[in-house]
RNA sequence: GGGAGCAUAGCUCAGCUGGGAGAGCACAUGCCUUACAAGCAUGGGGUCACAGGUUCGAGCCCUGUUGUUCCCACCA
């Protein structure tokens, strides 16, 4: 028998009660029976020292929603949880820390004492973040966890940057690159990030060498100039010409450079000349190679000026103040100039990033991004929503050779070994000593890769490759990547290069794509700002159904949402309400048996009905990634159709004294709460299992359980039309009480008319309970008096209550006559549709048919209105 | 400069395949109707940004306009 359901819900216990349940029972691991399809999702890896935020806990959720879908499918579901090493935040953290408490730098502990201090901090934290993925009730199996620093996953890196290399895809050269300061090491493309700064714009001269004239150039870092090797005009303009291949002399430093002429200057821009200092510019480099141009190198790792006379040393800004003081000084300062400009920053520190020329390491990209940007436009990979497939395609067409190399500590040091003897490099899979051409001893680059060249394997290298590992031949491709649209071209492109290049097949198939969780005005979620809401904090008061429930409900794929914790109460009611219609349904339970009843009320085969059609649109809805309408349906199912009505319905029976029909409508309660568990229960998976262990007959846990399908035998499509039209009638007498102030402990004499009353019959002892009714009379027409009397009209039926005086003729008269002209304007436009030749001969036939019962229905309230106001007159 | 999104009720947003304009909150009125006051019932409230077009039919498709947000490139 079954046990009753506490008085009130309390997500905290039950959460955690629940979760362990599912992973002490192995319920997260795919089940390992050859005959079920895999279906494998790979988490996108959080920052391993890093929180969970609010887009973590959309990204979870997603995730989720789709392996519980899978996994009730009868797939063996795989989702592989993990974290990423993230080289420059996680080492940025620690050194900060050890600044701030022990007033040491990395240098101070040297390299090998610093790395050990970090992987202690990755095993404090990593299980931090584990705890926080479980807090939300993901479903993955814990023992599939990776790191990308792993043995097999850095096995993974090595084997990657060989092949590449030994292909050529993979080179060392002196490139300008974005070079961060603060964190002393160079980024990517893709890690700096522009923002509008206001500036100013230089006017500086430069005396031509052996004559009166000057060129004016503008500049918006004058402390630049320390490093100009020419000055370039377009070879078109008309006011230059004439000095092109002279020779100009560089203010304050002295040096002599010459006027070139290069197309890469626009005339119509400034003063159209333009100074080029190929080691500080990527445009002055391109212009420097093309006319080989002095590189020269004016700043060093910490943007301090070198090679620059007097100003060696100081700082960029301090630099830039000193120069321009001298340029004035000078009299070489024409004029300063306000200017708005784009300034790129880390990414990860918010430092202002400085063009350098270094020799770096270098993806070749060209070669890599071609199959990539063909398997997106030929549809193996699709980005859902599909406006994505063209964010994608247009980073990846426009991609520049991506470099990976980072002057850190933290993350997996570049493989390549270089001997001083002979002065070969030698690139390895395993660790080498001595030259492989000479014997000599060799030393290893001193430099890491870039966190997201590790990230990008992790499809594949999670599940063991390059070993031919039986996960990697079950699991692998994988089917869906769930993530934010931010990142990408940071990840998601990567990865598909990567997998397409390595294993020759497709990561994945699908990237299904959500927005980003803004704050309650809509701004971005920030540390700085401090408008972060922390996930742990609202799964302690709201439990991490609601907060789930939140972040998916009424949101379509793409598209951002704003979090408030109004909308988390709202889902937490929802929760409570699902709760009590459970204790509900098993307060009132004497019976074990979960079948249906063969004898079938009009009500039971309604809710039916609404079942039915609800587990084939959720099927559909979550195809196609619509969490946010699924969610949407099953919250309407629950609480409209099942708590407000159904449930209401099934009073008088449970309450009545033939202990059959009591029976009858528990088994269908029991039937339909059960089938709503299944289909809530990816959405919201603690509080559904719960209610589901107290129902009698579950054999298996919800999480496994099988997804509902649409049963044809159910299907009472053509029959709901019918009951609805009794629940018409109802509400129709519930507005016109409420109308008139009567309490529902003020039961009235109904009369109903209808010409087709065989369901209201059937159903007349619900509409008494629901419709406050004393006791109910059908006739086949209206009473020939109707003073005293209220009416109520719908199509299907003609209601009269006795009410005495509380109906005011007058007002009973207007209120008649205004629903009377609504319904009349209702049927002339309906009318004027099915006079329409094209609509009767085009329009499907269901339309047709549809607006043909619209147009008898709207005839029928029109006349019962009519006969309601003639009786009035009399 | 290139690309994309958004504009629907007072607020926040849904609207899945073109065919009845919806939800939550807010507001108003009445209810402790023994699952739930974190609740129930009832009600008011919209020129679906604007202008054209396609269609028997447009919130939805197409073109343009306005406003707004984001991404990419980056102008020295």
């Amino acid at each position: 028998m079954a046990r009753e359901l506490p008085k009130a819900y309390e997500p905290q216990g039950v959460e955690k009660r629940i979760y362990k349940m599912w992973r002490d029972g192995g319920y997260f691991k795919p089940s390992d029976d050859p005959e079920k399809k895999p279906f494998t999702i790979v988490i996108p890896p959080p920052n391993v020292t890093g929180q969970l935020h609010m887009g973590h806990a959309l990204d979870e959720t997603w995730q989720d929603i789709l392996v519980r879908f899978k996994r009730m499918q009868g797939y063996a579901a795989l989702w592989v949880p993990g974290t990423d090493h993230a080289g420059i935040a996680t080492q940025i953290k620690v050194e900060e820390y050890i600044r701030e408490n022990e007033h040491k730098t990395r240098y101070d502990y040297g390299r090998d004492k610093f790395i050990d201090l970090v992987w202690d901090w990755k095993r404090r934290y990593e299980g931090r973040i584990h705890e926080q993925l479980a807090a939300l009730g993901s479903s993955c199996d814990w023992s599939r966890v990776r790191f990308t620093m792993d043995e097999g996953l850095s096995r993974a890196v090595r084997e990657v940057f060989v092949n590449l290399y030994n292909k050529g895809l993979i080179y060392k050269g002196s490139r300008i690159i974005n070079w961060c300061p603060h964190c002393r090491t160079a980024l990517s493309d893709a890690e700096v990030e522009y923002s509008e700064q206001n500036g100013h714009f230089w006017h500086i001269r430069y005396p031509v060498k052996g004559s009166d004239e000057y060129v004016t150039i503008a500049t918006t870092r004058p402390e630049t100039m320390l490093g100009d090797s020419a000055v370039a005009v377009h070879p078109d303009d008309e006011r230059y010409r004439h000095l092109v291949g002279k020779t100009l002399i560089l203010p304050l430093v002295g040096r002599e450079i010459p006027i070139i002429a290069d197309e890469y200057v626009e005339k119509d821009f400034g003063t159209g000349c333009v100074k080029i200092t190929p080691c500080h510019d990527p445009n002055d480099f391109e212009v420097g190679k093309r006319h080989g141009l002095e590189e020269i190198l004016i700043l060093d790792e910490d943007a301090r000026i070198i090679n620059g006379g007097k100003y060696n040393g100081m700082d960029r800004y301090e630099a830039r103040e000193a120069i321009v003081a001298d340029l004035e000084a000078g009299g070489y300062l024409v004029k300063v100039e306000e200017h708005v400009h784009n300034v790129g920053e880390c990414y990860r520190c918010g430092h202002t990033v400085e063009p350098i020329t270094s020799a770096q390491w270098f993806v070749k990209m060209a070669p890599l991004a071609k199959p990539a940007i063909e398997a997106v436009e030929n549809g193996t990979i699709q980005f859902v929503p599909k406006r994505f497939n063209r964010t994608y395609l247009n980073w990846m067409e426009g991609i520049h050779d991506w470099c990976i190399s980072r002057q850190l500590w933290w993350g997996h040091r570049i493989p390549a070994f270089y001997c001083d003897e002979c002065g070969e490099v030698t690139v390895s899979k395993e660790d080498i000593t001595v030259c492989p051409h000479c014997g000599a001893p060799v030393r290893q680059d001193e430099d890491v890769l870039d966190t997201w060249f590790s990230s990008a394997l992790w499809p594949f290298s999670t599940l063991g490759w390059p070993e031919n590992t039986e996960d990697f031949k079950r699991f692998f491709p994988t089917d869906v990547l769930v993530t934010g649209y931010d990142i990408i071209s940071f990840w998601v492109s990567r990865m598909i290069f990567s997998s397409l290049e390595h294993t020759g097949r497709e990561p994945f198939h699908t990237v299904a794509i959500h927005g980003l969780v803004r704050d309650a005005q809509g701004r971005k979620m920030s540390k700085s700002l401090g408008n972060g809401v922390d996930p742990l904090e609202v799964i302690a008061n709201y439990g991490a159904d609601a907060l789930r429930a939140s972040l998916v409900i009424g949101n379509g794929p793409g598209m951002d949402m704003r979090f408030t914790d109004e909308k988390v109460s709202n889902m937490r009611n929802f929760a409570n309400k699902l709760w009590n219609a459970s204790r509900f349904v098993l307060m009132n339970l004497n019976t074990e048996d979960t079948t249906l009843p063969a004898d079938l009320r009009p009500e039971d085969k309604w809710i039916l009905s609404k079942l039915n059609a609800l587990a084939a649109d959720e099927t559909r809805n979550l195809d196609h990634y619509e969490f946010g309408l699924a969610m949407q349906k099953i919250y309407d199912f629950v609480w409209g159709d099942f708590c407000d009505w159904y449930i209401e319905l099934t009073k008088p029976r449970l309450q009545s004294e033939d202990a059959a029909e009591g029976e009858n409508a528990q088994r269908v309660l029991l039937y339909v709460l059960g089938e709503a568990l299944k289909l809530l229960h990816p959405f919201m998976p603690h509080i559904t299992e719960e209610i589901w262990q107290y129902l009698p007959g579950r054999e298996t846990p919800l999480i496994v359980a099988d997804w509902p399908t649409f049963r044809p035998e159910l299907d009472f499509s053509a029959y709901e039309s019918e009951v609805e039209a009794v629940m018409d009638a109802i509400r129709a007498v519930r507005a016109r009480r409420a109308e008139m102030n009567v309490p529902p402990s003020r039961k009235a004499h109904l009369l109903i008319v209808a010409e087709n009353d065989a369901v209201f019959r059937e159903m007349d002892a619900l509409t008494k309970r629901l419709a406050f009714a004393s006791d109910i009379e059908y006739a086949s027409s209206a009473p020939s008096d109707l003073k005293g009397y209220s009416t109520a009209a719908t199509p299907a039926a003609h209601i009269f209550m006795p009410t005495g005086d509380l109906v005011d003729i007058a007002k009973e008269r207007e209120r008649l006559s205004g629903e009377l002209a609504k319904a009349k304007k209702q049927l002339e436009s309906i009318e004027k549709k099915l006079a329409n030749e094209g609509f009767v001969s085009k329009a499907p036939e269901a339309v047709v048919a549809a607006e043909r019962e619209k147009a008898a229905n709207a005839a029928a309230l029109i006349a019962r209105l009519e006969e309601s106001l003639k009786a009035l007159e009399n």
